[in-house]
DNA sequence: CGTAGGTTTGAATTGGGTCAATACAGGTGG
DNA sequence: CCACCTGTATTGACCCAATTCAAACCTACG
């Protein structure tokens, strides 16, 4: 346990000679590893693949090799059923890992396709397998990293299944604001680059619907939108509409002695 | 990679002098290790701890020591959110493995109560990471086992989001039909030990609703329910049934150049 | 600069939720 | 073993949020 290499999360400076926009080193993927095994992981990783707009990663079915991780960029994952309905899953940005839900079945089950230009570094899976194995910080990183991803899912699902359009549309909204901001960009003032149709996937929603929300929080002040541009003027309130109007979609099931619950949701 | 030690899934009578009703070597836990190697695994196993109908398994919250898996039995997982209200998030059952969820945060993060009367093996967690570390089989085969959990998630939110009610219930009826003939009783005539409420807030419905779309398919003849009791009549109708109607919840997105896509929906 | 796709907005419709009343089942105690 | 009693399930009537249909508007891309 001696002669730890600390990787900490978005230094400004790569610490060891490492691919200076991989997002494989600054982002939570490596977590106290010797140097030995820094270097060693470093040199399985295919450094900056670059994707362009409405380009794909890769498509559902297809075998799985490599998991990603975004460096910067904002893409897009979908499944499509069988009567060619898309469905979206999620927004993956800068600091996301892809691909993880390929490893059960041996093939990507999403679409991954670029919403802006985009760049990504991937890993083969069998060599991060091996590296997984032979490295143990790395391996317990990973499962914990997979383990969130369980739970976020998890909790997205929860959060879908029991928030009325406009809460959802919110929520989705505090997400984004969130992402941005953790990765330095502005929380509050930002471009969504995916579709107002996507949007409505992603929500479980029809696009009307999602239009009309973002319409009414515009006459409320609370954003202000300008096609897929958008500033968040008033956060706190923006906050303060989940769940806490009549506008959540069930109500309590068991509403007996809790004289005040207060506050303690965690919507995204 | 020789001096293979093969272990089949739901083999009658046990390889190796092995716990006779362990889930944990009998079940998809377990591939292709070697004698010795299954021998260490298997003294790490808690094995057959009881757990009477309506006891708890764990708490949300509390600190996540160890996985297990289901040996016999029919349990419920749920989340609970500041204000009282339930969530039911699965109904985990024979050969199903619990806390997975848990491995990201350290703690559970849902309550997983006995439906009726089960028996589960265990493993502290520390112990399983230590032997995955030791046997790349094992290694393998708890990512595939853990990315196979990521995907049902994510297919199930998929499904959640897109079908109307009647769908939901039916590809409720569906799954609880494959689980049942899988583990060896019969997928046309069971018993579902949850209540109509649990199905409800699984499938993000209210229980009237779920009630409803039940009684609904027994005036269709489809189904033959008396409470908890159920005969599926005509498993293909009830196939049918699913996104083929108009009863689903949204129209194609893009019907175009689309002739006949047929029957590729693979539901649950 | 034209046009196809994306977005907004309005009006009509409906699926599923809410409320309420009745029926049933299963556990408890006499 | 039966009668009670409480929690669970069914069924009906009504209502509202979100979807559908439709039309106008915008924007960005070729």
């Amino acid at each position: 346990m001696s002669a730890v290499y600390p990787v900490n999360l978005f230094p400004p400076v790569q610490p060891h000679g490492v691919c200076p926009d991989c997002g494989f080193i600054r982002s939570r993927m490596l977590a106290n590893l010797t140097f030995r095994e820094s270097m060693r992981f470093n040199e399985r990783i295919e450094h900056r693949s670059l994707i362009k707009r409405k380009d794909y990663l890769h498509h559902a079915g297809s075998a799985f090799k490599s998991i990603y991780l975004i460096n910067r960029g904002f893409l897009k994952t979908a499944v499509t059923d069988g009567h060619g309905r898309e469905q979206t899953i999620g927004f993956p940005t800068a600091g996301d890992l892809i691909g993880l839900e390929a490893i059960g079945a041996g093939r990507y089950n999403c679409n991954t396709v670029a919403l802006e230009d985009s760049r990504v570094c991937g890993m083969r899976y069998s060599h991060f397998e091996e590296l997984a194995r032979d490295i143990p910080a790395l391996q317990q990183h990973f499962h914990r990293l997979i383990g969130q991803e369980i739970s976020r899912n998890l909790r997205m699902t929860h959060l879908l299944r029991g928030l009325g359009a406009e809460d959802r549309v919110a929520t989705f909204l505090l997400n984004l604001s969130r992402r941005f901001a953790a990765r330095g960009s502005s929380g509050t003032r930002f471009r969504m680059p995916m579709s107002r149709r996507d949007i409505a996937s992603f929500l479980g929603l029809k696009l009307e619907t999602v239009s009309r929300a973002l319409s009414h929080f515009g006459n409320l002040q609370i954003i202000a939108i300008k096609s897929k541009d958008i500033e968040i003027a008033n956060l706190a309130r923006l906050r303060q509409l989940i769940g806490n109007r009549d506008n959540r979609r069930f109500a309590l099931q068991r509403a007996a002695s809790m004289p005040n619950a207060e506050r303690t949701l965690t919507p995204a």
